[in-house]
RNA sequence: AAGGCAGGCUGUUCUGUCGCGUUCCGUUCACACGGAAUGAGGAAAGUCCGGGCAACACAGAGCAACAUACUUCCUAACGGGAAGCCGGCUGUUUUCAGCUGAGAGAAAGUGCCGCAGAAAACAACCGCCUAAGUGCAGUUUCGGCUGCACCGGCAAGGGUGAAAACGUGGGGUAAGAGCCCACGGCUUUUGCGGGUGACCGCAAAAGGGGGUAAACCUUAUGUGUUGAAAGGCCAAAUAUACCGGGGGCAGAGGGUUGCUCGCCCGAUCCCGGAGGGUAGGCCGUUCGAGGCGUCGCGCGAGCGACGUCCCAGAUAAAUGACAGAAGGCAUCCGUUCCGGAUGCAACAGAACCCGGCUUACAGGCCUGCCUUUUUU
RNA sequence: GGCUCCGUAGCUUAACUGAAUAGAGCAUCUGACUACGGAUCAGAAGGUUCCAGGUUUGAAUCCUGGCGGAGUCA
C-alpha cells in the first residue's frame, strides 16, 4: 500500500532522456516537477525497436518517479541525502490517490521531482508541497486527456 | 573546586506504527507475498603518501623526470610511527625540564646577495706609512737629513647593513696584520676511551675567505606505466553505406611506458565532413597485513601465543518519517534535598579493500602538568 | 573513482627568473569646464595579493597544508 519499491523508481536511461526531452514541467515550491503521460500504445512505440515485452515489465506500477537534488543548491552530501529521503517519504505516503486516478484513465506517468531550495525544509512543508504537486498533476492529466480526445 | 595547556577515549539510548537495501527460509509457473536476520564513520571527507589486487606478450639498456635525506628500531610498505642524538627557543633549584626543527653536502663547481655602505667576496675608496727604489726642491760637517711627488707597503679606524674577512690583551713594526705569544672560540684530521649508531669525552697536529641548496646542483637511496571507468564473461545491436585531403611492404601504423635504442605484431592507416548502433546483466566485491578478550616479551612504536566472533554491499545509488519515554547541556521560575517549563543536540553518509597523514567536530570521560582560591 | 589548472582594488588584469611605495584600464568620489547633464581635463580614495604556517635579512613570487572555483577522462 504505502510502498516505494525499486520498480516505482526511474532508473532507465532511455526513459529519462524521453522525460527531459519531451516532458513538460511546472513549479510547486520547492520543487520543479517534470512529467510525461503516456498511454501503453505510446510506450510500445518508443520501445518497439527492441523487446516489447520488456517494456511492460518495466511498468509494474502506473508511475515511475525520480528525485533529484542539485549539488549547486545543497553542497553537503548528508544534506542532499536528507532532502531526497524527505521527498521519497512524502511521495510514498501521498501517491495512492494519483495511482488510482492513473489506473482509471489507463495512463502511465513518468515523473521527476527536482528539489530547488537551497536549504532543507521541514517534513511538514515537503509533504504539503508534494500533495499540492500531485493534485496539480491530476489536473494536467485531465487536460492532456481531453486534448487527446479532441484530436 | 575552578580555569588553562597537552595527550588519549567516547560520539545519546529504548519502545511502538509505517517504509527502504541485502541475505536466508517458505508459498508460487512467474510477478509477487509472508517470516527471520542484518544494515555507515572516527573521520566514511580531503585524495596528501604507502601497499594489496589487475592489465600492459611486465626480456633488457641508457638518459630524463620525480621523491626522500641525523641515528637505531617498528612495519607488508611508507614521505607514517617509537625511542634517542644534535641544533634553536623558553623557563629554572643550570647536573634539569618543556616546546620545537624538510636536521646530507657551501673545503666539487656555477649563480645570487636590492637600498645603504669605502667595500657584499681572488677586496682596497677614504685612510695609515715612507722602511726598499726613483725624481724634484731645500739644507749640508758631502756620510746624509728634511719636505713633496711617483712607485710601493698595510688592512688597524671609517655613521652602513641581516651579514664586514676569528674575539680580548700583550709583543712586534716605517705603518700594520694570527706575523708571534697567552687565554677563549671554531673547523678538519689522527689517536685513545664510551655507545649497535647518530654522537660524546680526552689528547695531539694542522688551519682561518661569509650567507643562500624550500637557487641550479652534487652525493646516497628508491620509483616501470596505468588505475576497479583496472580487468574477465554473457546478452543485445550494427554500416565505414557515402564525400574530401594525405601517407604506406625501400615498413605506414600499432603494442595504455616521458625520450632514445632494443623487442614483438604488422597491411589499410591518419585528418576533416556527414551518419548508424549500444549505454543492460554477472564476476571482480567484500574473510581481511580483520575485530574483540586473556597472557607473555619490549622503555616504546609494536610483536608472539591461545580463545572467540563473522560484522553494509547499494549502482539515478538502501539507514528514513512520526509519536512517546529516559539521560545530557543551556536558560528561566519557585527553591532545603529538589521539582517544573522552554529550547538545543556537533562534524558529517560507505561505493574495490587495507595501513597512515591532514582537515572538520556540540557535549562527556580519563591521565599528566601549570595557575588561583578554600579546608585540614 | 581518477587527473589537471586557477585564486591580486567593486570588475578586467600586470608584476610570478625573490628586493621593500603591488602598476594600469573601466567603475566610484572631489574639483574644473557648462545654464544643466554627457563627453573631456586635473586630482583623490580603494589591496589581509584566498587562508594558515615555514624557508630567507626580505615572500604576491619559493615550499607545505587547508579553503574555494573551473576543466577533463567511458
Amino acid at each position: 500500500m504505502y510502498t516505494f519499491k525499486k520498480d516505482e523508481r526511474l532508473g532507465n536511461y532511455r526513459l529519462q532522456s524521453l522525460l527531459f526531452n519531451q516532458g513538460k514541467a511546472f513549479f510547486q515550491y520547492p520543487f520543479r516537477i517534470q512529467y510525461l503521460f503516456l498511454t501503453k500504445e505510446e510506450l510500445h512505440q518508443y520501445f518497439l525497436c527492441q523487446q516489447s515485452d520488456a517494456a511492460s515489465a518495466v511498468f509494474q506500477f502506473p508511475a515511475k518517479c525520480l528525485v533529484s537534488v542539485s549539488k549547486r543548491q545543497i553542497k553537503k552530501a548528508v544534506h542532499r541525502n536528507k532532502a531526497k529521503r524527505l521527498c521519497r517519504e512524502a511521495y510514498r505516503k501521498n501517491k495512492n490517490t494519483f495511482y488510482t486516478f492513473l489506473k482509471k484513465k489507463n495512463y502511465l506517468a513518468v515523473l521527476a521531482f527536482i528539489y530547488t531550495a537551497d536549504r532543507i525544509l521541514s517534513y511538514d512543508d515537503v509533504e504539503e508541497a508534494v500533495q499540492k504537486a500531485i493534485n496539480k498533476l491530476g489536473e494536467k492529466l485531465r487536460e492532456e486527456q481531453t486534448r487527446a480526445v479532441n484530436r
